[in-house]
DNA sequence: TATGAATGAGAATTCATTCAT
DNA sequence: GATGAATGAATTCTCATTCAT
């Protein structure tokens, strides 16, 4: 399942041996990649900073790249249910609560992905799980488009997929651009009201 | 102004000496840098393909860090007056054209922007020359929003300006994902229709 | 006797504990160090071919080098009664038998004997070992030429049984050399020739 | 022509730089891979013994196996023309004047030559080479016997070519049996014997 | 007995950088 | 200006060996 020689025990990610040797080598790889990327980060400084022997690294990832691979794992599960989120009829609301969800399911690893994002490229695998969920994230988001604007035109529901898709992949990295607050709720709102211009792209008031 | 040591002959940017060791080392990098990431590539790979002497980097060069720092004085020219593009009455088309307008000048240095993008993080020259580049381009396609539309809220200009800075900036590394075809002109039209519900995000029908 | 830690259960070799932990490890010791020598091969992959966890491995030999040591121990019996093979006056016939019955018992660890030889060198144990069994072939192959032609020159029978051991102890090292098919059978019968020029190196007609 | 990578200056096998790094270097490395083999030797070892940096190891020789490639090179010119040795009716001397010729060229380098030998298994490049030399050798001594000896069985040829190209190739390591003083020189009598039985393997009383 | 996690001493190799020519 | 040999610190990775369980 992951890519570490001595598959973890057992749970369904990874960690928790007794020790949690392998928990605190993953967790200290992540830090140092976020600080000075994967290929300025020396194994032994990773070991250092997790606080276990050098050759401990190597026994539980074969190759350095191994620990980027187990990093992939550890990104959380992102698939919220369409039905969970639709408000019929109110788009803005729909693709807020969706992108709520699945924000409240990134946070906790912005950093992580930020710096798998940065390896994608020189990173085969990396690069083939990230695309994999990036795609997943356009998914999710154009079918509850199409569930609340049934009658949309492909195209623009396409459109706005990627481009609402693109805001929540980066909406971390933005967050460190200048002049970037915004934030993705504004986002929402405006590409809701040009798939919807009789929706304002604030939450109607209900009863009305 | 540029930052390998024996400055440049002349020339505003770089490069033009006699055999053009400059330019060429920058060439060299540039492809390489994209191809494996800074990092991952060595001087000597980079003398290689340039087809010069190792020595000759550390002559132009003093440190590796340098040409990328050099790299950056490559990134095109990209202030668009507001003037030229602004079509009265028409966002879509405005910003069709100051995006475009953008796209051509950039178009030639994708890998380059890709690339320095991607270390921006871990190199602060870079991320900051990037930082400001990016809020050039949001203040640009703010101008023109408020030239074409003056009674726009301000808060929906920032939203839509940064969206769409990052279609324009991202335009690239996001075509290498997967189903993200869609391109800069629909996501411009989908904007442009949310800050000007009036219009459908194409040309007008002139005279009606 | 043997060189592992925990003696042998009883037998005169090794071997034949419950499960065969240890005659395993020594076989795949075998095939592995045969592949790619001694010190290319890790006691790890040892265990691994072996079927056996690694930490078993220094549970039966305290050192990887007792290893070596002990697969010493495998070595065939050699000894030869010399009247067994005697054949009287036909030499060639004579040592055809001694080597064919040499060859019988070597044969089943020509891999062994070939490793073990290109160890020898660096390992002081293994290289005693092997020179006396040389001696004792050369010693054996003396008896058996003296015993058919007591009245040749010692001198000759010295060298020929040196060329002959020789013959025997590389004939499976020699089969791997290029345009070396002749095999023992044809360097006996040249021998023999040599050493007693009557005789035409095949079985003489017998009661002509 | 030879495998490290900046290749020797220009000289016909390699070193005799100003300094002479690459030939202390492949000097050393003749010394401790016979005193204690190929894969016991690190780089290191070899860099402290040439009286060099570690790091010029490898720049002259990118992969540790280079080295050994380098001194399969350093092999000696080992052809001896067939009409230089032969004498008109007597094979041992003439196959003695060969064997001496031969042994004269090869002696400077019987330590780098069992060394080879010792690592052919291992490493192709060395077996290949060895191999075709071990095959010249058995060539040159067919060609003396056929010249001196034309009416001798081909069979009888090859065989004794054989058993006297092995005698020659491993003098050396056979030399260090024990033992084994016999020598070539016995060697060469005996089999030159048995070809030619009239000959008593030693020169003919010229003029009887 | 058996086991596999743990350990740390090196191993090969890479590479930016210096510098004499 | 140019050049490539030289340098040595740093890096990844391997592995015999130990040891608690």
């Amino acid at each position: 399942m992951t890519a570490g020689n001595p598959s973890p025990p057992k749970g369904e990610n990874d960690d928790t041996g007794s020790t949690g040797a392998r928990k605190r080598i993953l967790d200290a790889a992540v830090t140092l990649f976020a600080e000075s990327g994967y290929d300025a980060t020396p194994t032994s400084r990773i070991a250092e900073r997790a606080g276990v022997p050098k050759g401990l690294i190597h026994y539980y990832f074969r190759r350095k790249e191994d620990i980027l691979v187990a990093l992939v794992d550890r990104l959380p599960e992102q698939n919220v249910p369409c039905e969970e989120v639709v408000v019929r009829d109110d788009l803005a609301e729909s693709l807020r609560r969706l992108v709520g969800e699945l924000d409240r399911r990134l946070h906790s690893s912005l950093v992580l992905s930020h710096l798998l994002w940065r390896e994608a490229d020189t990173h085969e695998v990396v690069r083939g799980a990230l695309h994999r969920r990036f795609q997943s994230i356009v998914e999710q988001i154009r079918r509850v488009i199409e569930a609340v604007l049934p009658r949309v035109r492909g195209e623009d529901v396409d459109t706005a997929a990627v481009l609402l898709a693109r805001a929540v992949n980066h909406s971390h990295s933005t967050a460190r651009l200048p002049g970037t607050s915004s934030g993705l709720d504004g986002e929402i709102g405006l590409i809701a009201r040009a798939l919807d211009p009789g929706s304002n792209g604030r939450p109607r008031p209900r009863g009305a």
